[in-house]
DNA sequence: TCATTTGATGTTACTCTATAACATCTTCGG
DNA sequence: CCGAAGATGTTATAGAGTAACATCAAATGA
């Protein structure tokens, strides 16, 4: 039945966010594949990003309503994203202490947790020491 | 100078908030607000959301482009959101502690944090005994 | 072989979220 | 009164995401 491989597309989409050094909107990755696809459509592109979420290769940023590849090393669970305010750039911070603590706290209020987002927006060590207090927070 | 203090829209829209069982999201709340000012704009929402965000009033809601009410008795401080994808009910759970491991988590890693994003999808009690599947679960 | 089914992909159009840009009004200090 | 500065109104548009339906391609079975 095909199945839900990867194709080209999917590739060459997750191929654009490893190479970006920072979040990737749908919108950018459209225009990045219109160069090798000019008639691709937004559907594509996010039926090809549902995809690559569920075989764990990309991850999309809530608060920046963005995606990033996910580093192959850490396993396909969700991560912390400490997110540069900055620089824009997202470090993925492997910390599943956290995260269980934050599953257990809810947890302990009655709720049942099931896809903990965990996003720390802030300034990463280079932008925090050039203190650059011309560029403002996005939401 | 009239100062950045609330007016009656800034109250009616958080008035609907506090009514409301669900976030909102800010087209809800212009709905709402037609009634009374038939002639008001996106841009005035936004505005009055931004206004009522910084007063610790209300919370937006990254994963769900939503809004909502902060009880009173929360300090005016980042909370952990249980969101139950079956009722849209959104929990607010006063963990300090959790939020605090999860900035030392980062700042562990160099980074520095300044707003920490703690949202987890799931099923609140009363969903998750009636088990109903037949929803999915949104973005 | 050919029809049928089924899932993937293409295509169009749209909804929803959010903001830019500029006009107008208001208030206050002089 | 006059002008500056902030708040608010207004218009238009950008950006994010999806619904609905057409089309295609591979597998299956008569």
């Amino acid at each position: 039945m095909a199945a839900n491989l990867l194709n080209a597309r999917d590739m060459a989409l997750h191929a654009c966010l490893c190479a970006a050094s920072r979040p990737l909107s749908a919108y950018d990755l459209l225009d990045a594949r219109r160069a090798a696809e000019p008639r691709i459509a937004p559907t594509a592109i996010y039926r090809s990003l549902t995809k690559l979420e569920k075989a764990g290769l990309v991850q999309r940023v809530a608060t920046l309503n963005a995606w990033i590849a996910r580093p192959p090393k850490l396993p396909a669970e969700p991560s912390v994203l400490a997110i540069c305010d900055s620089c824009g750039a997202v470090e993925q911070v492997a910390e599943a202490g956290v995260i269980q603590a934050v599953t257990d706290a809810v947890t302990r209020s009655g709720f049942h947790p099931n896809r903990p987002v965990i996003e720390v927006h802030g300034h990463c060590t280079r932008c925090e020491s050039e203190t650059d207090p011309t560029r403002s927070a996005p939401r």
